[in-house]
DNA sequence: CAGTTTCGGTCAGAAAGCGTACCAAACGCC
DNA sequence: GGCGTTTGGTACGCTTTCTGACCGAAACTG
């Protein structure tokens, strides 16, 4: 495989590093596929990598002591799975799964903590991706207590939308379910709403964005904080 | 006043410092009190202070931009505010006040600061509350999600009585409607039938835990995981 | 291309929770 | 001890969402 060059890397983080920290990691990144559902964090077992996404989208959901299961961060080039990593946790109780299919750089957990000793600014750098995921999980949080499926639909389908390039996302109406922690027919008449408004297209297994505008709108308070934030700390997301 | 010595302080993380640690802090910590309300981190604003809290509850708030505003994390003398310092964050979208009156020692944004360069392992240790923290605003996000107001005021009351010494919680029905993000009216039947059940008892302003086992029973599934998360990185909470 | 699986649309009945409002009890202050 | 304020109990109608189920359409499989 021929060198990494860094402004070949599509992933934001990567390539927002400073050169020395990018060469510091760059031998040790390998390039790989990432299948849908692929695990890249299991819950309560030891990360052995970090991925940091090229394409595709990252979703991270916890279970709660009784199977509940729901969305509680998302990511695609914006970020990388295993941030507990950072903040010296081994393992979390989360399941770190692929969403959307694409592809990934990803890093040894070893050589991810040996590069974090050598260079304090690689560290200070990754913190701040830790910082920003915390607000969107924040977020979530304010969603989930306060807004209704429509709002929270329109919030994941511009974070989505916000993380790919184009304007499909491959997504089915169970998998929306998880995400949002409603029931599936919950989620197919929210999606009829929308696209009655014109607002999106829904084919079978593919949701179209036609009009991010008006999904901004629909979302309305429950999209933007941690999108402001990402801004602040890391730079622009696209 | 007295110089500080590390066994007589009551915050969990002080306390599990490495003595090195503890004492290139202690001569800048400042003995303070905390009354209901008191700002603890303003939000969109440079935070100035950390506080650790010797005893009472801090509460921190995210408010959308619409306004709606939604308790995402509780912390007494297990933790600190601002832990957004420790990301390379020097603000955060999040209001963080005073909820149960009470007492903390508090450092200069700028001594911390300091304290974390000079000291990997004091970063290393506190970074570790920050995963936790993490986690419980990821829980709420889920109980936020998928549980009853009857459940997620168990959930809460719990989580209360963890950081304070007896099973006296001093809160008004106003109060938690604003941390469980629902009506005030709500939170009233749903204490009526914790006390119905004899599990709690409810004074003006007052709630007294009486079975604490019972309540685990009723917030079922929302309740633990992250509290088995501090107990794994950090140590016990009592 | 037939069989199987997955996905999405739909419905009736029920529950949870909300908006709003009103009133009484408890408390704090002079 | 009287007065104003805070807090809590209660009610009604309405919206949202759920439970649980059924069925047809689309996509995949061999």
């Amino acid at each position: 495989m021929s060198p990494l060059t860094q402004s070949a890397v599509y992933n934001r983080l990567l390539r927002s590093l400073s050169v020395e920290d990018f060469n510091l990691l760059s031998p040790n990144l390998e390039a790989v596929k990432l299948d849908l559902r692929f695990v890249l964090a299991p819950p309560n077992q030891p990360i052995k990598h970090v991925y940091f996404l090229e394409s595709g989208l990252g979703s991270v959901v916890a279970t709660a002591a009784d199977g509940t299961r729901l969305e509680v961060g998302i990511f695609g080039r914006d970020g990388m799975s295993g941030t507990s990593l950072l903040l010296g946790a081994d393992q979390t109780p989360y399941d770190t799964f692929v969403q959307l299919a694409g592809s990934a750089l990803r890093l040894k957990a070893t050589d991810l903590d040996r590069a974090l000793h050598e260079r304090a600014s690689l560290r200070t750098f990754l913190l701040k991706f830790v910082q920003v995921f915390a607000v969107q999980t924040a977020y979530t949080a304010v969603a989930n207590g306060s807004y209704t499926i429509e709002e929270r639909l329109a919030r994941w389908l511009l974070m989505c939308h916000d993380r790919v390039d184009g304007d499909d996302l491959a997504l089915t109406h169970d998998f929306l379910a998880i995400m949002l922690a409603v029931r599936r027919a919950g989620v197919t008449v929210a999606t009829q709403v929308l696209e009655g408004d014109g607002i999106i297209r829904a084919k079978r297994g593919l949701i179209t964005v036609l009009d991010r505008r008006r999904l901004e709108d629909v979302a309305s308070g429950s999209y933007g904080i941690p999108e402001a934030e990402y801004a602040r700390l890391i730079g622009p997301l696209n």
